[in-house]
DNA sequence: AGCTTCCATCACACGGGTGTCAAGGGTGTG
DNA sequence: CACACCCTTGACACCCGTGTGATGGAAGCT
């Protein structure tokens, strides 16, 4: 239960501490012999270098600091993987915390998080006040993911949800759809721009946009099915706020006896996991997750070493990914 | 860009930096108004202690740190959730790192968390070999989620798979179902358990096992389904190694004309968050997962302050989730 | 032999705190 | 007024490294 300094590695290797700093730290001027012997040492010992001492001596930090809002969400995983791959390359090590989607808990992460006086901090959809976010951007840079931001010390990355909406809308139209609705995500991140995408790309092709009010979640795009068939509205295509409320969608839908796409197509956004899943296979738009988590990294080494201090504000082009949920109006010929 | 120290904030509020060390350390001996003062000038700095030089100086760390071996699985973050509820009631903090299911990926986890010297380590169903736990394990007090050790130094939380899959045999049993497979998941975590807990529980009962090797997805769930359809060996109700393979199944049961649970009933294994979807309505066995973060932060902190050093072993009960996927063969009544 | 190079060591000042201790200041009490 | 008591301060060693500059030894070159 002893953890070993480099006192210990340098007696054991038999050589000054100022030497195993040197290898430590990956200096030219050392012998090969000496280098080995020193890592062989600590390889034996289990030494790493305690990366606080290090930072603390060193006034530099190589730590990047990510805060996941909902670990429960799987669109993070792949940002924090695409973060991971270039934060590796480039010497950098990560570490994470959560919010637990609420805004103390999240409040209490980033408080954590800063406490290590990471090099920089990666925020994954936050939903604590701008305030906090620019007080903290007062210390440390910070690149926003997924929620946009006009504090000018801050870099966004963000996707472009009116396109996306954009793509669904002209993929359903293209089919020969149109009557098509969209089940609204209300006041959740990004719903605005989807909304928007909507309702310009239901004009752009002449036809009238019919928003639904609904939420983020599998069982408010039941409802909103519900309501709309209890109303007489019920369109031939449905172009959800997101994929779980475009599976609660489909799940009503078929619970009403319609069958998707014959009578109904359905489409998603996010392209999770879930709509890969062969069971759902929904058509969705995709997010170049892996792509936001390489941007924010690189736009947050782009601070961190390079001193960088103009904001950058980057959106992402989504794309759609065409599964079994969508067909001509009447169904698949 | 400056962060502020405690020579700081002790400047801002009139004091000496001894008493805000005393102050922040919520030491008992400091007067209601200067803690006050003190309080407010930190707030208003945006100081927050410097959470290495603390650990450094007072030789302790309240830091816990977790390795996640896959974020993408809901599963972890619902353990983390437990982690996180006791941590923080007991005044530490969590870092999580993660390993990405590559063994590599996860040694330089380990090594990265290692490196920031925290009190503990919860590694959850890490896949690094067991030597490099028993090493680790000699330097700080770890805990093991949902994989097993021998290793005296180790505290191991899991669930009972076995009884999960005899609870699972049993409610189908008791719908009247006599031929049931199982759709076996390999070489995946706690495969063995749940295949074990299936076949004597089908030999208690008096019933023939059938075990159909597969995997931990739903394209294996659905291939295992094809085979058996091909073999002309179906049973009327299957027992999946986990809840992907069960979707996976019901897929291909769909596309060959069965329903379910009217003709094949399908149960699965963790009780994600796909389960509960109502377009899948899956039943499942249930694993208190936020159970496990709690009894993991627990141990931990037992042997990081009470110093306790016999290993704990926890076996957790799982739950049967009755849904809509399992019904007498032939259909619900 | 004299010179440069390369390696290695030593010593020391940091960095931002903790922890202890002696000593100083203010206040309330008898 | 003396005294005790509680807050507060200043000083200093310490934690584990980094970084710099001075010093020394050995090998290599001319």
């Amino acid at each position: 239960m002893v953890r070993p300094t480099m006192e210990d590695v340098a007696l054991r290797a038999g050589v000054s501490r100022a030497l195993v700093s040197l290898v430590m730290r990956n200096s030219p001027k050392v012998s090969e012999a000496r280098r080995a012997a020193v890592l062989k040492a600590a390889e034996e010992l289990g030494y790493s270098p305690h990366a606080m001492a290090r930072s603390l001596a060193s006034r530099t930090s190589t730590v990047l600091g990510v805060m996941v809002s909902d670990l429960h969400n799987a669109f993070f995983a792949e940002v924090v993987d695409g973060i991971d791959e270039v934060a590796r390359e480039q010497g950098f090590d990560i570490i994470i915390n959560t919010g637990g989607r609420s805004p103390a808990r999240e409040r209490r992460a980033l408080e954590s998080l800063l406490s290590f006086r990471p090099a920089g901090l990666i925020l994954l959809s936050p939903v604590v006040p701008a305030t906090a976010i620019s007080k903290a951007a007062e210390q440390l840079p910070i690149v926003l993911v997924a929620r946009s931001s006009r504090v000018s010390t801050v870099d966004t990355i963000n996707d472009d949800g009116e396109q996306g909406a954009r793509l669904a809308v002209d993929h359903l139209v293209s089919l020969g759809h149109k009557r098509i609705a969209h089940l609204d995500g209300g006041e959740g991140t990004q719903a605005g721009p989807r909304r928007r995408g909507y309702v310009t790309a239901m004009e752009a092709h002449g036809l009238t946009p019919q928003v639904v009010p609904s939420e983020y979640t599998d069982a408010a795009g039941a409802r909103a099915i519900r309501s709309l068939i209890e109303d007489g509205a019920l369109p031939t295509a449905i172009l959800s706020c997101n994929d779980f409320n475009a599976v609660g969608a489909i799940s009503a839908l078929e619970d009403a006896g319609l069958r998707v796409p014959h009578d109904v197509s359905v489409v998603g956004y996010d392209n999770t996991s879930l709509a890969a899943l062969r069971h759902v296979s929904l058509t969705t738009i995709d997010q170049p997750r892996a792509e936001f988590g390489r941007l924010a990294a690189l736009a947050l080494l782009q601070r961190v070493r390079d001193g960088r201090t103009e904001p950058v504000r980057h959106l992402l082009n989504p794309s759609l990914v065409v599964r079994n949920t969508t067909a001509p109006p009447g169904g698949p010929r």
